[in-house]
DNA sequence: CGCTTTTGACCAGCGC
DNA sequence: GCGCTGGTCAAAAGCG
């Protein structure tokens, strides 16, 4: 089933996330142990989920879109990323909760072996990001110029009892 | 010019 | 065995 058993290595990427997404109210960080039946390597799973309008969280990596898919039970698409750091096979998807637009979330799978590159960069990838997005779901509601943290922290003021949902999400 | 996004197709795994 | 779903790839197009 699902084991949430958090190791010295998902608690430092913990740490890192704790860094770029200090909203301790609407945002919430989870370890999620990949069932390991057959797979030698285990890839750490970090679940963030937040309450934001936009779809990606600005965590200072450089991200590149390689997929899109609707998943089922759930209106909106879910987004892959990989980090575009060479030698970085990072992977993340994204995608909304189906109760609740305003709730993002974020499933990392790996770790990154470098360090975060500069602010500029992934300010520029987040905002191709946020068109593309927007382009390819038709949802004219949301709009948003600029993705930072800023931004999310405007939308801090709805509290997330979600769990439930995100559980039913990484089995 | 380089990088990123988009989108359809393909493949693998799982359940019935 | 078949169908469904999720995940990834690759070509084309757009943008700064």
């Amino acid at each position: 089933m699902r084991n949430e058993s958090p190791t010295c290595l998902w608690l430092f990427s913990s740490l890192k996330f704790s860094l770029f997404f200090p909203l301790s109210r609407n945002t919430e960080v989870r370890y999620s142990e990949p069932a390991s039946s057959h797979k030698s390597v285990i890839e750490p799973r970090i679940i963030v989920q937040t309450t934001s309008e936009v779809d990606l969280l600005d965590d200072g990596y450089r991200w590149r879109k390689y997929g899109q898919k609707v998943v089922k039970g759930n209106p909106y698409p879910r987004s892959y990323y990989k980090c575009t750091t060479p030698g970085c096979n990072v992977r993340k998807h994204v995608e909304r909760a189906s109760t609740d637009p305003k709730a993002v979330i974020t499933t990392y799978e790996g770790k990154h072996n470098h360090d975060v590159p500069a602010s500029k960069t992934s300010s520029h990838n987040t905002a191709n990001n946020n068109a593309s997005n927007q382009r390819s779901q038709n949802s004219g509601t949301e709009k948003h110029g600029l993705n930072n943290n800023m931004d999310l922290r405007n939308n801090n003021q709805q509290p997330i009892g979600r769990l439930r949902l995100k559980e039913e999400q990484i089995t």
